[in-house]
DNA sequence: CAGGCTATTGGCAGAGTGTCAATAACTCCC
DNA sequence: GGGAGTTATTGACACTCTGCCAATAGCCTG
């Protein structure tokens, strides 16, 4: 056999084959229907490992959502010279689209499951839901305010649950969608002037 | 002893027993840190029983939260000779004084938080917010029309995320976010006219 | 008060989780 | 090229948790 029964790969290598796999199957089954045996098995690992990198199941999990949850970084659309509506539309539809493409986690992961009030979970969808906050205000080419980042990142859920209606149900076209999204932002952004 | 060891009750009666345990439980911990143990424990109750009634501890764990979703139930003022903007808004106002007053669990329970696609939570939180939509449709005095209902249950989230600015973070203040909210629900239930 | 119905229990078997000392892959240096 | 050291990786052990089921004993009825 070309491959030893064991293989020593560099730890960052290693942790990131195994939240690659934990993704994979978080996926598709709950959390507590995913056992470290089979994460470790997606993974091609001894179970060991997991506890050795992560120290808890519920770790590696966290770190999987973190992956998963996030707004796919890159240049939203910035047209300095449009309006400030024509402006939002434009990241509205970027939003859409990435959606669109980039998969169900990001619509799926919309508050906490548990009852608990400040959970986990909870805070990792947060962050999430802040930075993406922050990344759309610059891009509409407003100031990085206090007051404009809280209003906007509660319309974050509403993102998902419209775009779940819209990909996952079919009970709102893309249009619909667009026009909804981009005059709730403006209401939010505004309404801070009153 | 006035209580003897063992004591024999109508099925119904110890089902709501074990439920409201659970409720109290689920309120301070996550579902994956409670086990049928303590669950058992704080009913009072052999372990054996929770698996007689809810056949298993996942399913007690729904019905803990189909309860504690639901947005209660009673009368939403109505006011037919106002115009449609003021009833709105005095809907919107009782329903965040009923935010205020129940409790967190309402305003925690946005959606689901594992990353797969169509999760049992997720279908409870689904059916809370569809129920929701058609009280406040009922209670604004529009007819319970699907596009309608759509969109307004898609704002859902949203109710529950401003809530969080305003109860537990203290970011926005209540009128902001009664503002807020009742131009969103006339945004979007108008919008299906365009 | 006896007998039956069934709510309730306790213990068992299997699965899952975290820990830890032992193992062996890879590197560095001679 | 080979030996020693570093440390990534493993496998087994102890423990907890879950679901199941036959045995038990409240409560009701006659």
């Amino acid at each position: 056999m070309s491959t030893p029964a064991r293989v020593r790969l560099a730890p960052e290598v290693r942790r990131e084959q195994i939240v690659a796999a934990a993704q994979r199957l978080y996926s598709e089954q709950p959390y507590d229907q995913v056992s470290t045996a089979a994460l470790a098995h997606e993974a091609g690992v001894a179970r060991g490992l997991i506890n050795h990198y992560f120290g808890d199941k519920r770790e590696l999990f966290l770190e999987a959502m973190r992956r998963s949850v996030v707004m796919p970084e890159p240049e939203l659309p910035y047209f300095p010279d449009k309006p400030l509506d024509e402006r939002t539309r434009l990241v509205v539809e970027w939003i859409l689209d990435a959606a669109g493409e980039y998969g169900q986690a990001w619509v799926n992961a919309s508050g906490a499951a548990n009852l608990h009030g400040s959970s986990d979970v909870q805070a990792v969808i947060d962050a999430a839901d802040e930075r993406a906050a922050r990344l759309v205000l610059d891009a509409i080419g407003l100031p990085d305010d206090e007051a404009l980042r809280v209003r906007l990142r509660s319309t974050a859920p509403l993102f998902k649950s419209v775009c779940r209606e819209w990909l996952q149900r079919g009970t709102l076209t893309r249009e619909e969608a667009v026009s909804l999204l981009t005059s709730t932002i403006l209401l939010f952004v505004r309404q801070e002037h009153a």
